[in-house]
DNA sequence: CGGGGCTTGATGTACGTAACTCAAAAATGG
DNA sequence: CCATTTTTGAGTTACGTACATCAAGCCCCG
């Protein structure tokens, strides 16, 4: 029985405000100012403090912390609205997390912002004060009124979060979410092992406007160029997400295109496939995102082969691990937290939520 | 813009030991003694403290327990030596853990004992004691001794939490691993998709005594039979997670099935397997387990096509949290955490580490 | 009914940090 | 160089829990 002993700290060797204090040979009470980036010191003594914890690895006590600051970090999530089930799907996993024990020490709170409106989003963000809230969580939108308001929230000491998708060279702090990219190469791949040589392969994404789905697109289209090569792509088409315009584009596919064999829909309005599929016992290879209360079903009836997910719970949770080292943690640069793509198959449909 | 408020908690309305004592009509010394199991407290009284708790909801503050016992949770890790790469890269993470602010408040060790060794294990586990570790973390062997041995622990007060391969009805109070059936069932489904009608299908494990193999056959033959009767399965063979013995299942298999098109190895050994395919110049679509050194290369150059993965970061993670749940949180009984199965293309193989 | 356990109560200190006050020191501007 | 502002220091209290000590209460047994 050899022992291998993993590093332990913690016990009691652990630096504290004091070492740190005389370390910087500065009083306690600026060591403090600088933590918790109160005003009132000079430039050169804030980095003589910041110095001192770079030499000595200091690094703040978090239970202790949140117990001397009385309340946990306030993280508020700005989500959009309207009909989008993964969007629904995140709120209620925020609502969730109060009750495990990774919601030690979190606030948190949802606002839901009118969707596709960058004005309201950018007014969301501008209406958040430093009293009010620690971090802002926000799905981002590619637009330079919200880029704008990012930076006057992070000037106001508040730190942000993109989720879902990013807005970089902002003063956003994270980033969490999937690499899209590679989810489209996994659909490719997915759809190519399935697909017998020749056959053709429809594609459709909700708009070519969105950054999400114009990653997957691309990555899609490297992975059947690369490696199958004998396929045949027609598309991609936009659906706007939305269940009719889906349904009618994959209907005059399966009208002009009689080797039609699979099918990828970067996007949603997966409801609309589901109902041409019945209606025309047209039977595909299918791969589409996000386990919901639309695909889940689809899934489990055989009509989509591969869902592609971006887990709601682990990204959730990817937040809030960000939002507590960014307000109590060590002061570190700009990260990405990627979440791991998840796929779904019938036969493991029930493990979601881990 | 529509406020929806996650819940807070935490802010100031937490109920303290203070709320409880009076609650439960006792003092606060009696509280503690009886939140931390410390002998001299009538079964009664005991009964009187945990009714107040299951009414108010009284939930312990992690951060500030942590604080005064002056020491993390400290949490020993029994895991099988040799040469398997699975095992070694859960060290690695146990190694890692500290690094990140998952750590905070635990104290980790890692003892490596003779694999397939029960009586090792047992008596690794009784010279346990509680004054030297909260909870040990264990990949269960299913014997007698050992159940008897974490029974033992239980009774010291020492928790017990078996990860990869359980051991139900003994003193365990959780179990961290992956669900084997339902990694089967996608193993068959995954070949099923990719193969023609009529393609013959070999089907190896390391040995049908261990439970995680024996179950992974069990989910792949349930979908084989459910979807996919037009294959022919050959097998399964023992492989003993040994490449020479898996490679020369794999030659003869090639030898004797001219119509093979796909293979499932629901053990280890595949360095063997890669071997005699590279030989031989021959290709099936094939399914493994496990991203390691050997499996990976084997995705990338297309021998694997899928690669069925027990992320060895979040069965560590998850292992951690639970030791904090039991150790520290209210006492809930037994609980199995099943960590998310995980699916490898040579398109998101870079995204392990998640 | 007395004595010796077993059980419970009261109290204090400590953990590492946040937040505050008040005074002292240093830098700045005219 | 003084007056004013800015910056820094010293100290205190509080957070919720763990743990120790000591005294007091209770109980059962003989």
């Amino acid at each position: 029985m050899k022992r291998e002993s993993g590093d332990g700290r913690q016990g009691r060797g652990g630096i504290t405000v004091h070492d740190l204090a005389r370390e910087a040979g500065v009083s306690l009470a600026t060591v403090d100012r600088v933590l918790n980036r109160r005003p009132g010191v000079r430039a050169a003594t804030v980095e003589k403090v910041e110095a001192a914890i770079a030499r000595t690895g200091y690094r703040r006590n978090i239970g202790a912390s949140l117990l001397a600051r009385g309340q946990g970090v306030r993280l508020r999530f700005l989500l959009p609205g309207g009909g989008n089930l993964f969007m629904a799907a995140l709120q209620a996993e925020v609502a969730a997390l109060g009750t495990f024990d990774e919601g030690e020490g979190l606030e948190t709170s949802v606002f839901r912002i009118p969707p596709m409106n960058a004005e309201a989003l950018a007014r969301a963000l501008d209406a958040l004060t430093p009293g009010e809230v620690d971090c802002v969580a926000v799905v981002a939108m590619e637009a330079d009124i919200v880029a704008e308001a990012v930076r006057r929230c992070t000037d106001r000491g508040i730190r942000v979060v993109t989720m879902v998708s990013d807005i970089p060279d902002t003063g956003r702090e994270a980033f969490v979410g999937i690499d899209n990219r590679v989810a489209g190469r996994m659909a490719a791949r997915m759809l190519g092992l399935a697909l017998p040589r020749g056959a053709v392969v429809g594609l459709i994404a909700g708009s070519l406007g969105l950054r999400d789905h114009r990653e997957r697109l691309e990555g899609f289209g490297e992975v059947m160029a690369e490696s199958f090569g004998h396929l045949t792509v027609v598309g991609p088409f936009e659906g706007s997400d939305d269940p009719g315009t889906t349904g009618a584009i994959l209907s005059r596919l399966l009208a002009e295109q009689p080797g039609l064999a699979g099918l990828y829909n970067a996007g949603a309005g997966n409801s609309g496939l589901a109902a041409v599929l019945a209606e025309t016992g047209a039977h595909l290879r299918m791969v589409a995102h996000e386990l919901t209360a639309i695909t889940r079903p689809a899934l489990e009836s055989g009509q989509i082969d591969y869902v592609i997910d971006q887990n709601p719970r682990a990204e959730v949770r990817a937040v809030a691990r960000a939002a507590r080292r960014l307000v109590l943690g060590p002061g570190t640069g700009p990260a990405e937290d990627r979440i791991a793509i998840r796929v779904f198959l019938r036969d493991n449909l029930h493990e979601d939520g881990f």
